[in-house]
DNA sequence: ACCGGAGCCTGTTAGC
DNA sequence: TGCTAACAGGCTCCGG
């Protein structure tokens, strides 16, 4: 479920309740979803009495410092959702991971289809180490976006849906990317113009950016921690608008699979180039 | 390099 | 109403 906007905006929503804050234990009911300790009880042993000094987004993962210099990295996957509650409140019953605080209060973590990850590591790059470029970073430009385009025959939609090419971008914000920047889905990358790359550069950023100020697209299952929806989903123009008339033109929005993803597109706003005489 | 398919999970929805 | 199949915002592995 949760992208790069989604992803951020838990992170804000976590810093105020748990930074300062020391974990006092841990405990698990579905062992496969702490991917960096073959057993429970070595994960509670190692993080037990660390601080939580800082939160972070990396692409789609949160990265918790912890004082003990370890890192806790959680990814949310499809459905994974965090939240801080008093240790008294009844659980969600797809909570599966509970850190218990010093203050009587819980980080939980929730997921319903159990694809989420826990990861307690020394040295985040074993976890992180293969991603792309954060797409808001200063240090990502037209120029950069340029270089890693170049060469690739690849389709646009799947290459922005790789986490090497580019991090934290998943199927809302690459279907919304491409539309405002005017590129069909199944271009390549080598056919992109110079213009259509700055376009798209700006698309990433635009979509990324209004996603964040709305603080996530609460389309399914994704909420805030503190379960109120976010409204990016109020202002999207083709993730899941199928058959739905284009903002620009009126024209229906598109649905077709790509890499086994749907991807929507406008076919009068983004066009394909015809080769012969199909599509 | 790139694509397609299977797999990991549970729940909701569309279609018969 | 009830069953079944398709689908879901992520990502990895494997074979071709």
């Amino acid at each position: 479920m949760p992208e790069l906007p989604e992803v951020e905006t838990t992170v804000r929503a976590l810093r105020e309740p748990l930074i300062g804050r020391r974990i006092t234990a841990v405990s698990n009911d579905w062992p496969r979803q702490i991917a960096s300790h073959e057993d429970v009880a070595a994960f509670d042993w190692q993080i037990r009495g660390q601080q939580i000094d800082a939160i972070n987004r990396r692409a789609k993962y949160l990265v918790f410092s912890l004082s003990g210099d370890d890192t806790l990295i959680i990814h949310l996957k499809m459905s994974g959702h965090l939240a801080v509650e008093d240790a008294a409140a009844p659980r969600h019953k797809h909570v599966h991971t509970v850190f218990s605080l010093d203050n009587g209060r819980e980080l939980r973590f929730r997921d319903m289809r159990k694809f989420g990850r826990v990861y307690l590591v020394q040295e985040p790059e074993t976890v992180l180490g293969g991603l792309g470029p954060e797409p808001l970073d200063e240090a990502f430009s037209p120029d950069v976006l340029r270089e890693r385009l170049n060469g690739r025959s690849r389709a646009m939609k799947p290459l922005l849906l790789d986490q090497s090419f580019i991090a934290g971008v998943g199927n809302i914000y690459a279907d919304e990317a491409l539309f405002y920047s005017s590129i069909h889905p199944r271009r390549t990358a080598d056919s992109l113009t110079q213009n259509e790359i700055v376009a798209l550069y700006a698309a990433i950023q635009k979509v990324l950016t209004m996603g964040i100020e709305r603080e996530g697209a609460s389309i399914d299952l994704y909420t805030k921690p503190d379960g109120t929806r976010g409204d990016m989903q109020n202002a999207v123009a083709v993730f899941r608008r199928t058959g739905m008339p284009c903002y620009q033109c009126q024209t229906p929005i598109n649905r077709i699979v790509m890499n086994s993803r749907s991807t929507h597109f406008c076919p009068q706003c983004q066009p394909y180039p015809v080769k012969s005489e199909s599509q």
